[in-house]
RNA sequence: CGGGGUGUAGCGCAGCCUGGUAGCGCACCUGCCUUGGGCGCAGGGGGUCGGAGGUUCAAAUCCUCUCGCCCCGACCA
C-alpha cells in the first residue's frame, strides 16, 4: 500500500482527552478516532492490526477445535428474559425496541442466543461437545468508557462458547481454550500471566484471567514465585500473622473505655495504646434485604467481591452513616459486634483468631476493650473477607506475595448449567436421561488486547509494534520525493518488496524527512528502509529497527534479504 | 449516580474575572525558498464561541436551564 493512497491522518499533538499511553498513542498515529463517549472508528491503519490479531486467534482457536460461527449484535428481549438476565443485567444492557414496539438489546455477551442455537440441534450425547466461536461487535453501555480502546462501550470481542455432556469433558475443553490462549498472546510477543478469578455474575465454579502485565492496568493481581496468582477480587492468603500478645489481663467481660472523637482504627489505637491488629473493625453493609455487620482485624481492609460472594447478594453497599446509627445505635466510626442482636454478624477468621480485641461500643465516643469473640459475641457466619495485600503469605506456599497490575485481556469460565437450565438446552445421556448441558465460555477483548500491546511496547517517540500486531511490518520511506530517482528507485523497491511478499508500507508522501522520520516513529513499523538521495548516490538503503533505531546500509540490489534477514530476526524471538 | 473540571477554526489553546470589531500556535491553500529528524519568508481561506432562554444600547464574557466530553469514586464476562 501506498501512504497516499491510504488514509494515515497523525497528530502533533496529544489529543485532549487521552489520558493513557495506548490512547494517546493509538490517536495520534491515526489508528483510532473518537465518535463518543467509549466508541471509536477503526481506521484503515488500526484496523490492520486489530485484523492482524483476529487472523492469530483464528488459527489457535480452530486448533483447539472451535468453530467459527457469527452471532447477531442485536438480540431479542425473550431470550433473556429466559435466562432471566432481562432484569438482573441492569442499564449496562443497552435496550432498544423496534418498529412495533418490541423489546430488543445490543448484545453484551452472547450466551443466550448461542444456547439457543445449540439446543435447537442438540439431542444426544453423541452430538457433544460443541464447541463455536465469534468476533464480534459488543455493546456495554459502561458507566464510565475510558482509556481509548481499553474500556470502550462499543469494542470487539472474541467470544466462545462449549457444551458438554459431563464436567470431565468440559475440562478437557477448558484446558485446551486455555492453552489456546496462552499460545494467542505469547505469539503477540504480550508479557501476560495468568490469574485466578472471581466469576462475577457469569457464574460457575472455575474462572481464569488472562492479564497483560502493565503498571497502568485497571486489575491488580496477586502473585507469588511458587506460581501461584490471582486476581485480588479472588485472592486468597496463607494464614496471616497473629496480632501481638495482648498487653495486660484479660478481664472478664468488656470494659467501655471513653475515646473521644476517636473514629479511625489507627487514632483508637494510638490513643488506647494498642495495635491495630488488637482492633475488630466492624462495617455496616447494606444488602438488597438485609444489613450486615462485617467484621475484619483493624490492620486489615474488607475484599467486598468476596463479601457478596459469601452473602450470595447482587448488589452491596457501606450503609450511609445515618442508617448505620439507626440500626446499631451508635454513630458512623464506633459499631462493634457485641449486642447487636438484631444484625447479621460475618467474621473474617482473622477475627475469630483474636484471643481478645478492641471494638467499638455502638456508642458516641466509646470502645470496648477486652471483648473475646465467641465468649461476648457470635457471628452468623465466618467467611474469608479478607483484601489480600502485597507482603501477605501466598495460600499455597507461605512465601510472601507481590501485588503487580495488570490489563484483563482474556477471561475463561466454567459455566456449568447456569444458562442451560433456565433456557432447556439439554441431551439425552447413554442411559435415556435428559441432562443439561454443562457449559464453559471464554472471552478475549480483540481492542483491548492490541491496546495492551502498546501499553506494554512504547518508547516516548511512539509505539513499538511487536511484529505480529504492526499494522505494516516494513515501511519503506522515500526521502527526497522531489528527486524523480529517489521516486524511481523507491518504487522499484517497492514492487520488489510487494513480489517478494513482505507487509511493506510505501511513504510516497512529497514531506520533509523529519516529518517522516518523526511519523515513523509515532507508528511504530517494526522495519523501517528509508531511500534517499544520499544513500543512492552510493546504490545503497538504509535499514533500522524501530526498537533499537539502529541504522545499517544495504546495497539497493540486496534489499529484499536484507530486509528479509531483519523480520527473520524479529521471528526468531517468538513462538512459531 | 455522587464529586471535580471542561466546551472558542481540523488539532492544541488564550480571551471570560472587569460586557464594546474573536485571537495565537500547528494544520490547510498560493508563491518563493529549502530538503536525512516536526525548515524559512510572504500572502490567504476557514469560527452559529456546545445549545436554548434571559439581563443589557451591546454577551464568547453576566444569569438560568440544557447537552456533550474528561478526571476521581462507586460499577464492571
Amino acid at each position: 500500500m501506498r501512504w497516499s493512497r491510504t488514509f494515515i491522518h497523525t497528530l502533533r499533538q496529544d489529543p485532549a482527552d487521552a489520558e493513557v499511553v495506548s490512547h494517546r498513542l493509538m490517536v495520534r498515529a491515526g489508528m483510532i478516532s473518537k465518535v463518543a463517549a467509549g466508541i471509536y472508528n477503526y481506521l484503515p491503519l488500526g484496523l490492520r492490526s486489530i485484523a492482524r490479531l483476529e487472523r492469530i486467534i483464528r488459527e489457535e482457536l480452530e486448533k483447539a477445535g472451535s468453530a467459527e460461527l457469527l452471532m447477531p449484535a442485536i438480540q431479542p428481549a425473550e431470550l433473556w428474559q429466559e435466562s432471566g438476565r432481562w432484569s438482573q443485567y441492569g442499564p449496562e444492557l443497552l435496550r432498544i425496541k423496534d418498529r412495533h414496539d418490541r423489546d430488543f438489546c445490543f448484545g453484551p455477551t452472547h450466551e443466550e442466543v448461542i444456547t439457543d442455537i445449540v439446543r435447537r440441534e442438540i439431542r444426544s450425547y453423541r452430538q457433544l461437545p460443541v464447541n463455536l466461536f465469534q468476533i464480534q461487535t459488543k455493546f456495554r453501555d459502561e458507566i464510565r468508557p475510558r482509556f481509548g480502546l481499553m474500556r470502550g462501550r462499543e469494542f470487539i470481542m472474541k467470544d466462545a462458547y462449549s457444551f458438554h455432556a459431563d464436567a470431565a469433558d468440559l475440562d478437557v475443553a477448558y484446558r485446551a481454550m486455555e492453552a489456546a490462549y496462552r499460545r494467542i498472546f505469547e505469539r503477540c510477543g504480550l508479557d501476560y500471566t495468568t490469574v485466578e478469578a472471581d466469576t462475577g455474575n457469569i457464574g460457575g465454579s472455575e474462572s481464569h484471567e488472562f492479564m497483560v502485565l502493565a503498571d497502568t492496568g485497571e486489575d491488580a493481581i496477586m502473585s507469588c514465585a511458587c506460581g501461584y496468582g490471582a486476581n485480588v477480587e479472588k485472592a486468597a492468603t496463607g494464614e496471616i500473622e497473629a496480632a501481638p500478645p495482648w498487653p495486660g489481663e484479660i478481664p472478664g467481660a468488656p470494659e467501655p473505655v471513653a475515646t473521644p472523637d476517636q473514629k479511625a482504627v489507627e487514632d483508637v489505637a494510638a490513643f488506647l495504646k494498642l495495635d491495630p491488629a488488637h482492633f475488630i473493625k466492624t462495617m455496616i453493609f447494606e444488602t438488597d434485604e438485609e444489613f450486615v455487620a462485617v467484621l475484619i482485624r483493624g490492620d486489615r481492609e474488607i475484599n467486598e467481591v468476596k463479601l457478596k460472594n459469601a452473602l450470595d447478594c447482587t448488589h452491596l453497599q457501606l450503609a450511609s452513616p445515618e442508617k448505620i446509627e439507626k440500626v446499631t445505635g451508635g454513630p458512623h466510626g464506633f459499631s462493634g459486634p457485641v449486642g447487636l442482636a438484631d444484625l447479621k454478624i460475618v467474621a473474617d477468621p482473622t477475627v475469630m483468631a483474636l484471643a481478645v480485641a478492641a471494638t467499638g461500643a455502638n456508642a458516641a465516643d466509646t470502645h470496648l476493650v477486652g471483648v473475646v469473640p465467641g465468649r461476648d459475641f457470635e457471628p452468623d457466619l465466618v467467611a474469608d473477607v479478607n483484601l489480600a495485600a502485597a507482603g501477605d503469605p501466598c495460600p499455597r506456599c507461605g512465601k510472601p506475595m507481590v501485588e503487580r497490575r495488570g490489563i484483563e485481556v482474556g477471561h475463561i469460565f466454567k459455566l456449568g448449567t447456569k444458562y442451560s437450565v433456565p433456557m432447556r438446552c439439554t441431551f439425552l445421556d447413554a442411559e435415556g436421561n435428559e441432562q443439561p448441558c454443562i457449559m464453559g465460555c471464554y472471552g478475549l477483548g480483540v481492542g483491548r488486547t492490541v491496546a495492551a500491546a502498546v501499553e506494554q511496547n512504547h518508547d516516548d517517540r511512539g509505539i513499538v509494534w511487536p511484529l505480529p500486531l504492526a499494522p505494516y511490518e516494513v515501511v519503506l520511506v522515500m526521502l527526497n520525493a522531489d528527486r524523480p530517482e529517489v521516486v524511481e528507485a523507491a518504487g522499484a523497491l517497492y514492487e520488489r518488496l510487494r513480489e517478494a511478499g513482505l507487509d511493506v508500507l510505501l511513504d510516497d508522501r512529497p514531506e520533509r524527512p523529519g516529518v517522516k522520520f518523526n511519523d515513523m516513529d509515532l507508528i511504530g513499523f517494526p522495519v523501517r528502509v528509508v531511500v534517499g538521495k544520499r544513500g543512492l548516490d552510493n546504490g545503497e538503503i538504509e535499514l533500522s529497527l524501530r526498537r533499537d533505531g539502529e541504522r545499517r546500509s544495504a546495497p539497493i540490489g540486496d534489499a529484499v534479504d536484507a530486509v528479509r534477514g531483519l523480520l527473520h530476526e524479529l521471528r526468531s524471538e517468538l513462538p512459531a
